[in-house]
DNA sequence: CAGCATCCACTATGATACTG
DNA sequence: CAGTATCATAGTGGATGCTG
């Protein structure tokens, strides 16, 4: 990405997105964080997160298992136990991952007053 | 973000949110890269991505803009002309975005195959 | 040229109830 | 505990036609 123009032959473009709009998803992020300081079950992961609901957490999960990003293993047991750890690949988009997050979060205050200005000026103009 | 949960106390975590939206949206990451050569007017924009609809390239500009990513210079004439360029805030996000595609473009094959792999185990199991 | 307005299909998210 | 199934709703994205 840093040499515009240059994956387009292999429609590398379209393919990239897919993973970017996995990270721009609602949960995934808070999820791959949650996950980074080690592996958690289920409802321990929806009780920290807190505001996520059964569903949307499970289809979070179920989308980062499926790009290799997330494993899950099955304890048989009763009551089961299920276990979500980073894979390898997982550990790594953390590296990014986490950069972007943290730019983000050192300029949320010029993008919300950008926002700020924006607004104002739709209001008044 | 590399220290998880530093930023609950503020509510870091849904403000930042909103940038990783906007990222993960479908054009924005499009529009970004275009405008890190340089400036462009509006059907510039559209006819390089090609597939974007007017409909949302004004929606995506307008959200950069108001995010203060891209600025928006109108000079009134006849036909009207309009130039996007990244702002200074613009252009520094391109750092950690490009470095996120960069290691997504490095990555897609082994995100895909393990897409592949979990749609068979899917349809198999 | 650079858009906005309208209508429509599809998706994402959530609330609730139920299951092995 | 760890989900799935169902229903309801809000938002996204696209097609088309119109405007200054």
């Amino acid at each position: 990405m840093t040499i515009p123009g240059h994956q387009h032959e292999t429609g590398g473009c379209q393919r990239v997105n897919t993973v970017l709009s996995r990270i721009g998803d609602k949960w995934s992020v808070q999820v791959i964080m949650r996950l980074s300081t080690g592996s958690r079950r289920f409802n321990e992961l929806k009780r920290e997160i807190g505001s996520v609901s059964q569903k949307m957490l499970s289809a979070t999960l179920r989308g980062l298992e499926r790009d290799g990003f997330v494993s899950r293993r099955v304890t048989p047991s009763v009551p089961p136990r299920v276990d979500y750890a980073l894979t390898d690949l997982g550990h790594e988009l953390l590296g990014p991952v986490g950069a972007l997050g943290d730019w983000a979060f050192a300029n949320i205050d010029a993008v919300e007053a950008a926002r700020a200005a924006f607004d104002a000026a739709q209001a008044q103009g």
